[in-house]
RNA sequence: UGGGGUGUCGCCAAGCGGUAAGGCACCAGACUUUGACUCUGGCACUCGUAGGUUCAAAUCCUGCCACCCCAGCCA
């Protein structure tokens, strides 16, 4: 794929001018904390601070931003690097937040040693009180002007387990009427008897992001710390950590919007309800956003990268068309995904004028655009199916498919023209006679006729399970009262998801994908993208559906 | 409300004082044994808004408006 010329973005600049002005030498992070599977939300992030490095010649290291023990699981550490590396990006290095608690510690002492940090015994909710709001100015801690000896002591028997939970912090002392809450004295450290995925029962105090993460970085040696817009008022913090601890490296931190898409839930807190609640099937569920879902529902790397390159980088707050997805994967899986004749919603063909128990082969190229990915023959028989929506006894205008009288091509094979059907009592057409015209051989008939249709032969079709998704949440109507919709969404998301976000359809598709196994992808002609579910078993595959084929029928 | 951000086509997004890139979506047409793909053409006299500076402003200045983030011992 050619590398698309698109503009810098604001990050790029940044880089550019530090790397003229500064030094010339690029070294990024990625920091996901490893309490839940990575979404595409993520995905921005992690082609932002991989790409960047990339681009520059320089480092990406993988770092679990792992300093809250309570919310966190191993369970997501190796999901999180199977999707990296799914993705097609490479970390440097793995690393842990968790393995600089000793030099966090150590600096926390330094802090205290200089005068900047303290020791607190507020509660949480005296905190809250002294903080002040964002209008008026907090009040300093009773406790902000204790001895540095005292804090000391109290700090390391804060580590030594002498305190229970919440009973103590250690803060930064910076201004308690800073007009940025953040720098009104923060926490640094809480206490916390809780063990820890990767130090176990070594610490009972951990470190707060505002302070571990900077830490981290400067120990590093990142050069930019590229992270979301919300942490943009945690700059000042952040700066004041490297400051205060001396660091003569100093990273640069660089906030950027995060990514959203329309009619998709990118909340983690939602998306473990959907898990949890049972409305999916698990965080791999084809519907989910997370990189194992997307991936079991077909979509593909290299189409989710060119998504995320397209959708660009901004600070601006944004909500990218899903639609945009979706031709990205259409345009990836166009030129790489095999042709195959399934039907998903069938109805049985007899070619009336066809000789009982003659077989025809049928030759199929697999791609109209790549001869070189051959072809496979098919055969054709006296019973075909073809798609129930494929036929109507009243065609409306325009109606290109097989209707009375009318005629069709069946794909790469003959002409057919539609005789008489047959209908069950309750009015369903179950089966339709059609007479084949013998002169009609594909490639040696000039005749043509307006549509086409996919089939698969009666006799040696393969049964198959076709799931086919459309989105978790319903599109709001564009009328709905903009307040009434936030009330909706507040009062109960669950209220607002797509009750057809799953359809499973029973149909047929030809042999050759009898034995398909899990992340084979087809083009099903005519139908859109599938790729095989890990749910498939020998003789009864399964497929999801990725997406469709674009349609400009309107019917 | 204090602070920090952001406002360019339906949705993203370039633009960095010289007279509005590109993509998605959409519309029209060509091609078509996938109503797919491909191709061709169309799609912002206007840049949140009101003023000002300038020969010239989306770009500079001022005011106003809207939206987002911050009052976790979460990240």
């Amino acid at each position: 794929m050619e590398e698309a010329r698109r503009p810098k973005n604001f990050i790029e600049e940044f880089i550019e001018e530090d790397m003229r002005t500064k030094e010339p030498r690029v070294q990024t992070r990625f920091p996901p904390e490893p309490n839940g599977y990575l979404h595409i939300g993520h995905a921005k992030a992690l082609a932002i601070d991989f790409g960047m490095a990339e681009k520059y010649g320089g480092v990406c290291n993988l770092r679990y931003d792992d300093t809250n023990p309570s919310k966190e699981d191993v369970e997501y550490v190796d999901a999180i690097q199977a999707d990296i590396r799914w993705l097609g990006f490479r970390w440097n290095q793995i690393l842990f937040g968790s393995s600089y608690f000793d030099q966090c510690y150590d600096l926390a002492v330094k802090l205290i040693q200089k005068g900047v940090a303290y020791v607190d015994d507020l509660s949480k909710d005296e905190m809250r009180a002294y903080r002040g709001t964002l209008t008026q100015p907090g009040k300093n801690s009773p406790h902000r002007d204790r001895p540095v000896e005292e804090n000391l002591d109290l700090f390391r028997r804060m580590r030594a387990g002498e305190f229970e939970d919440g009973t103590k912090t250690l803060r930064a002392k910076i201004d308690m009427s800073s007009p940025n809450i953040n720098m009104r004295d923060p926490a640094l450290y809480r206490i916390k008897h809780v063990r820890h995925h990767q130090t176990g029962d070594k610490w009972c105090i951990y470190p707060m992001y505002d302070f571990a993460h900077p830490i981290q970085d400067a120990i590093e040696g990142v050069t930019h710390s590229l992270c979301s817009l919300e942490y943009e008022a945690h700059r000042p913090l952040y700066n004041w950590v490297v400051d205060q601890c001396e660091f003569a490296h100093k990273p640069r931190q660089i906030e950027f919007a995060r990514l959203n898409m329309t009619d998709t839930i990118m909340s983690k807190r939602y998306l473990r309800r959907l898990v949890e609640e049972g409305f999916v099937a698990g965080w791999d569920d084809p519907r989910m956003p997370t990189l194992c879902g997307m991936r079991r529902r077909g979509y593909t790397a290299p189409a989710i990268r060119d998504f995320l390159e397209r959708a660009g980088v901004a600070k601006a707050d944004s909500v990218v068309d899903a639609a945009m997805l979706e031709h990205c994967v259409r345009e990836d899986l166009n030129e790489t995904a095999a042709r195959r004749m399934a039907v998903l919603d069938p109805v049985l063909v007899e070619i009336e004028n066809w000789d009982e128990g003659r077989v025809e082969e049928i030759e199929l190229e697999n791609h109209p655009n790549h001869p070189e990915m051959g072809a496979r023959k098919v055969k054709l028989g006296k019973r075909v199916y073809i798609e129930r929506s494929d036929f109507a006894e009243i065609p409306p205008k325009k109606f290109f498919r097989l209707k009375p009288e009318g005629e069709v091509r069946l794909k790469s094979a003959y002409i057919i023209k539609c005789e008489r059907w047959e209908k069950d009592e309750a009015g369903n057409v179950v089966k339709i006679f059609c007479a084949y015209d013998p002169e009609s051989h594909s490639g040696e008939c000039a005749r043509k006729v307006k549509g086409t249709l996919h089939w698969v032969n009666a006799d040696d079709a393969v049964k198959a399970e076709f799931r086919l998704y459309d989105t978790l949440m319903k599109s709001e109507s564009a009328e709905q009262d903009e307040e009434e919709e936030e009330i909706a969404v507040e009062k109960d998301f669950v209220d607002s998801l797509n009750p057809d976000s799953l359809v499973t359809l029973h149909g047929f598709v030809e042999p050759a994908l009898k034995d398909a196994t899990a992340g084979e992808r087809y083009q099903f002609m005519r139908q859109g993208y599938f790729c095989a579910d890990p749910d498939s078993i020998p003789d009864k595959p399964v497929f999801n559906r990725t997406v469709g084929l674009k349609d400009s029928y309107k019917a």
